[in-house]
DNA sequence: CTGGATCCTAACCGATACTG
DNA sequence: CAGTATCGGTTAGGATCCAG
């Protein structure tokens, strides 16, 4: 047995691509990020993420809870307050979301010449 | 000075996240797992990754040249040959890309449990 | 404060057919 | 074979306003 059997997220039918296209996504990753340093609650979390809007952050978290990724806290509280927090299951996510981050900061300087360069040759 | 200061890929002008919306998809990620054993051909590529379409492997290969993840070998031939081949900085885009394929892989199972779980409550 | 309700645009993406 | 061209459906996502 290999000890990773030929990949089969690569096929149509693997059933772990409907969770690969929810977390290989931007608005994902950067709300993994914010979150990763602990519980927040909505207003924190849209100036944390910061020009995300309230739709697509509250479309965002409602599809990470769905999930298991994220756990809603709601108090009963006026004026209501709601935290967001990462499952056992979404902290194992952090890692790997927080690497696509970084290489993101760590090569934008390459990724930026190389947009250039390539609209160049147009 | 922080080992790693307040990420400011999650500030909205920062222009790590126009490279972070390209690599954070899930296209980008089968389309890197696939080049990462070597060179393929665009038709290798296509039954590699199972389901994608002529369209979207084509668009989603242009991205990734302009962005310098990936070169384009053309041979003049007939009939024509083209290979796709990660470029030294795709090679470091690899791992973190694969670290979520498999994620997706070994949690699908709970990830499922939790949609199930989330559905039953409406 | 939270986030639902709308509306509307842009983008993604799938299918098919066709050219060099 | 390697695409491009086209069309159209679906979804993402931004703006704005409002209710509990």
């Amino acid at each position: 047995m290999p000890e990773h059997p030929t990949f089969d997220i690569l096929t149509a039918t693997c059933p772990s691509r409907t969770s690969l296209a929810r977390i290989a996504n931007k608005w994902t990753a950067m709300v993994v990020i914010a979150l990763s340093s602990g519980r927040l609650r909505f207003r924190d979390l849209r100036t944390t993420v910061d020009g995300i809007s309230p739709k697509v952050l509250t479309d965002t978290l409602r599809d990470l809870e769905r999930d298991g990724i994220v756990t809603r806290h709601v108090y009963a509280e006026v004026p209501p307050r709601v935290e967001y927090e990462l499952t056992a299951l979404g902290r194992t996510l952090h890692a790997p979301l927080q690497a696509l981050g970084i290489w993101a900061e760590e090569h934008i300087t390459e990724v930026l010449a190389a947009r250039e360069s390539y609209d160049a040759h147009t």
